[in-house]
Order: C-alpha cells, then structure tokens, then sequence
DNA sequence: CTTGACACGTTACGTTATTACATACATCTC
DNA sequence: GAGATGTATGTAATAACGTAACGTGTCAAG
C-alpha cells in the first residue's frame, strides 16, 4: 500500500526504485490475477515508467522497433491496451497518450496534472474527487463506470523557472 | 442565468427550445464581445444543438458540406475552435468529439456524462468539483490552468431499457 | 476607393488508431 | 512427445482525426 504523501512526479526521487516496485508490484498483479506479462507489455510498461511522463503510442512504438520488436501500430497499442484494462497504465485522452499507473491495484479515478512546460503527467490520488464527481452524476441518474480528470497548467518547478 | 436544476441531457424536455435559447444566447455573446458569429459557425452550433450529443469534426463536416458550405476538414475545425474559444462548446477528448455548451458566459469546469449506450453528453455544473480538483493539484504545487472531467456510464434512460 | 483584418475555401500532408489476416508460442490433453 | 486450443505477436493496408500553408472574398475604417 503506498504512503498517503504525494506522488513523486513533481518531486525529487529515485525514478530507478520507483519503477522497480512499479514493476515489481505489476508482476504481482499479473501472476495473482492470471494474465502475462509478455516481453513486450513488460517493456511498455518500463519505458512509461522510465520516462515518467506520457508517452505517444508511436512514441513508443519507435523505441519498440528499435528494440527488435515488431515495428506496425497494433504491436504498441495491444500492449498499451492491456496495461491500461489492467490498471497499469492510464490513457490522457488530452494528449493522445499513455501514462504508467502510480496507483496500481487499487480502484481510484485518475487525476492527471498535465505540465505544459516540461509535459510532466502527475497523477493524484483523488478519491475525494471520485466520491464528489459520482454524487453529482447521480443527481442526473447516471451512473459512473470509468472516469477521468485532466487538468492542464503548471508544475511548481516549471513556475519557478518562469518567476 | 441557469436554473440550478439538472442539466436536460437526460431529462425530457423541449429541444427546439433549449436549442433556441442557448442560440440566443450565443448571439447575445457575440454581440458583446465583438465576434461574429457567422453563418458555418452558428449553424455549426445549431448542429450540437439538436442531436445533444458529442458530435465528431468529420460528422459535422458531413453536413457542412450537404448544406453547401465548404468540404475540407478545415472548415469544420476553424468553426468548432471558435465555438471553444468563447466558451459556446467543449472538447470531449475522450470521443475525440465536441459538444454544445450548456453553460455559455459563465465561468466553469466542464464535467462530461457520456452514456456509452445511447452516446449522449450531459453537462453537470462541477463547481464543488472544480474547487476539490484545485485543492488537490494544489497540494503538488500545480497551477490549474484548464480542466475537464469526463466520466463513462449509463443514463438513468439507458439503465432503465437495459433491465 | 484603398487598405487591412478577418473569415472562408482549397490542396496537401501529418498524426493517431483500427481492421483483417497470418504466424508463432504457450498450455493442456492424451 | 504429438496434437489441439487459445492467446500473443507480427504484418499490410486503411480509416479517422487533425494541421499547415496559401489564395480569395467580404466588409468596415480611414
């Protein structure tokens, strides 16, 4: 269970140990729920997580190739697809990208800040937004299955660098 | 101003005169901040209006282009921007589609009820919301420049048909 | 009547995503 | 192990979404 601080995009930390029991923790998930964790999907994964930002899906579609992997569309978005119906990835549909998971396992409605200086995807916690975003739909009837919050603006860092 | 009940989209109600109103609306708009709201672009607008669903570019460059105005993607992108641009209608990234807004002149966070059976978009108001959505990026130091929610469910319409 | 700003239209192109089908690989059964 | 089955990977081709660049028309201000 992660700490209840914030999530590290905006702060310093190790990215080399935060995707590690990314990593470590999205094993787990696969073996307990019976799914694979195939070459490609694992190395999907580590590049989000690497990057620590959004990536495009030919973004990584072009690091794939590199790789030796197979180099048309459906090679990367099959991957991408299953990280994120597994919960181990996000789609930021503002951005036509995909984000690694910093809450993986747990349910939760992402929140993604979106820098637009250095295009850093933080994702915050938000379940008091999830609770408030289904008490206003259901004053409408309808009820939620999949939700999503995307904020654009600016991280602390890049607002320092501007001031 | 509004009422502070429910937004229509799930509600029966009139359409021709929702639709005629928000038009005034639009108008008035236009008129004061010195825009033109021409004859792509209101009939654009009009176009939302009535079907009360995201509609994608091409759809409406489809009847664009059946009307006799223009057939090039352009046409519909520079009149759907400007409907965004003053707050007359919003992006749903999610369906890569644009929607009527419900809210015209006032300030707000967009909070998008997309029925994945019937493909309708209500518009709630979001203003706690927007103020939660603000509280939580602030704890990461994230200056919250633009926002949207968007969430995936059923109307009360579509759950009621389904059971 | 000219000028300048804006809107509209077109061509051409770039980016993002999917369909359809073939091949390889793992797993289970015998 | 050999064969059957389901899942994953790979390919080609194309659809869907979006933008850049440029020319023409319109209209109000000077």
């Amino acid at each position: 269970m992660p700490p209840a601080d914030p999530v590290p995009a905006f702060h310093a930390h190790d990215h080399a140990q935060c995707s590690d029991s990314m990593l470590a923790r999205a094993e787990a998930l696969a073996a307990e729920r019976g799914v694979r964790l195939t070459p490609v999907r694992r190395r999907v994964l580590e590049l989000l997580l690497e990057q620590h930002r959004a990536l495009g899906a030919y973004e990584v579609l072009d690091r794939l190739a590199a790789e030796g992997f197979g180099r048309q569309p459906p090679v990367a978005y099959r991957a991408l697809d299953f990280l994120v119906e597994q919960g181990l990835a996000h789609r930021v549909a503002r951005l036509n990208a995909f984000a690694a998971c910093m809450h993986p396992g747990e349910p939760h409605a992402p929140v993604f800040l979106i820098c637009r200086s250095c295009n850093a995807v933080a994702e915050a916690g938000g379940d008091s937004l999830r609770r408030a975003l289904e008490v206003e739909a259901a004053t409408q009837g309808f009820a939620v299955e999949r939700s999503s919050i995307e904020a654009l603006g600016q991280c602390s860092a890049c607002r320092g660098a501007a001031a």
